[in-house]
RNA sequence: GCCAGGGUAGCUCAGUGGUAGAGCAGAGGACUCAUAAGCCUUUGGUCGCCGGUUCAAUCCCGGCCCCUGGCACCA
């Protein structure tokens, strides 16, 4: 069986990580997990970027050596992911062996096909910053920013990628594989970008500018730079994984799909005689109270202390709720409070606990056999069977925002099922009728409960199991059996209470009331 | 400048060629199992602006305005 095989873009270690990162990680991981419990053999990579010039001035700055650098900011992001609970099957770093050797290999097989050649590149050059520079890097007259000091104009040997000949046919397979990219306006802006003539790729950059990185195989005074190093590590990963390769998607930033992933990606997989991936997730970014998300100004949410405080699930449960997949979004504060609060404490949090200790009041703890569906049972269970169908699809199309506003419209409406039933007036009647309706009512919460906390499951793994947890029950892992309205739940023993997302005040209310 | 996305109730957004929708917030009510939660009812919008097509446009076409992002060997 061909494993489902997914990636989330790896991780430049030159900062640390912040929500952005955070989102990617946990959008991926919704996926990983739907596709596993949907039955596939999924694989899950993610990892780091350690090569480059950031990597090696920001070492030098430290006084450390690169390796050492990138090993404790390696570590950060790794620590990153259980934090998370991101389901990742494997964690690759750019430095690792495995890769290099990948590198290298793809490397020295596309210089013997003379898909490589060796050119003289002339350009600007700044000392300072040690790099080349742009026209558009220029002042409006012309002259250089003080920033890159003495800028000279050299000339430097390097090697390059022959992209341009692959232009007319990464054109034709876009044509013909018009969603290749999600979401589908991003398929256009590859088009629209391919209606410029490509140039070849700069591969390489001489040791004596740049030595923290992996030697051309034939040419061991370069190092190649950036892409050949970076992305194949999709490939380089699973290269000794048979039935993995191609992967099934790329989860990325829209930053990076233009020209890197949809571009040079795709071409020198091409080129290599890979098969292509099947397709490409770009997602938006996040801006902080409205605005970009800064460092500098502390516009910035730095994932696990935000965990540490709130927990994993809310963070979750927040970005996959807010975030149109594609789109950009806002975090802020008070809309997360909002979101908190309402579904997750109010609506769900408070079902789970109300129906435990109903549970245990009016039935001794133990779940009931519900008698014959009345009009109000069928009506919850009519609509269990429209969600049921309906979330899968939604989940599909990536549109997890509004799979979660569905679950969540079938906890409510479990809220206003028990209203209509009112179990604490039929766990007051001796009368037969009476108790067979409060058997039915509590048997009914509870399955309903049951249901939702399985499409829940992917995004708060962590509160689903708990959820089933105290309802006794275990879940198998038969998708389509296990989301069927059934009477299993019968007999189980519920935990006495559940307190599962206290309720948080808003910050400046406390001195108020 | 070019390209793309967006401009719909106080807020976040959904939506369709035929009297505008949801959630949150606000207001009122009945209830009490529960995290002062839940449920019911309800206030609220010239659907960015101007034209056009149409019996009929928020949705189609043209123009304009505003916000955001991208514009290559910089990551």
């Amino acid at each position: 069986m061909k494993s489902f095989y997914i990636t989330t873009a790896i991780d430049y270690v030159n900062g640390s990580p912040h929500l952005g990162h955070a989102y990617e990680k946990v959008l991926t991981d919704v996926i990983a997990r739907i596709r596993r419990m949907m039955g596939d053999r999924v694989h899950f990579l993610t990892g780091v970027d350690e090569h480059g010039q950031k990597v090696q001035q920001s070492a030098r700055q430290r006084g450390v050596s690169p390796q050492q650098f990138s090993d404790e900011i390696s570590a950060e992001f790794r620590a990153l992911l259980p934090k998370l609970n991101i389901s990742n099957d494997d964690f690759i770093r750019t430095t690792d062996e495995r890769h290099k050797r990948v590198v290298r290999g793809l490397l020295q097989q596309l210089h013997d096909k003379g898909e490589i050649y060796k050119a003289e590149y002339q350009g600007f050059y700044s000392t300072r910053q040690e790099q080349f520079l742009q026209d558009k890097d220029r002042n409006p007259d012309g002259t250089w920013p003080e920033i890159y000091g003495e800028v000279t104009e050299i000339t430097e040997s390097n090697y390059f990628f022959k992209l341009k000949n692959y232009q007319d046919w990464l054109v034709r397979f876009l044509t013909e594989n018009e969603n290749f990219v999600f979401p589908k306006f991003r398929q256009k802006q590859v088009l629209e970008f391919l209606k410029e003539p490509l140039n070849d790729l700069c591969i390489s950059r001489p040791k004596e500018r740049l030595e923290w990185g992996i030697p051309l195989p034939f040419d061991e005074d370069f190092v190649t730079y950036v892409w050949f190093d970076a992305l194949t590590n999709y490939y380089s990963a699973v290269v000794d994984r048979p039935g993995v390769w191609p992967a099934d998607y790329h989860v990325i930033g829209k930053d990076i799909l233009v020209p890197p992933h949809a571009v040079y990606w795709m071409i020198m997989l091409q080129a290599c005689g890979l098969p292509l991936p099947k397709g490409i997730i770009a997602h938006g970014w996040w801006s902080i109270n409205g605005a970009k998300m800064s460092k500098s100004t502390g516009n910035f949410v730095e994932p696990v202390g935000f965990v540490d405080q709130y927990g994993v699930d809310p963070l979750r449960y927040f970005v996959m709720r807010e975030m149109s997949v594609g789109q950009d979004s806002d975090f802020s504060f008070s809309q997360f409070l909002a979101r908190y609060n309402a579904e997750l404490a109010n609506n769900l949090g408070n079902l789970v606990n109300r129906t435990l200790n109903m549970t245990n009041r009016f039935a001794g703890g133990l779940i009931p056999a519900a008698d014959e569906a009345g009009v109000p049972e069928k009506e919850l269970q009519d609509l269990w069977k429209q969600v049921q169908a309906e979330v899968p699809q939604l989940w599909d199309g990536f549109q997890f925002n509004v799979a979660l506003e569905r679950t969540m419209a079938f906890v409510t409406a479990t809220n206003a099922y028990i209203e209509k039933l009112a179990p604490w007036k039929l766990g007051k009647s001796a009368e037969p009728a009476d108790q067979a309706r409060l058997r039915t009512a509590l048997a009914t919460m509870a399955e309903a409960l049951r249901l939702a906390a399985h499409l829940l499951e992917p995004v708060i793994p962590a509160s689903a199991t708990r959820i089933h947890a105290v309802l006794g029950y275990q879940p198998t892992d038969n998708w389509a059996d296990k989301t069927q309205w059934s009477g299993r739940l019968q007999g189980n023993r519920v935990a006495e209470s559940l307190v599962l997302f206290p309720r948080l005040q808003p910050p400046d209310s406390a001195a108020k009331s």
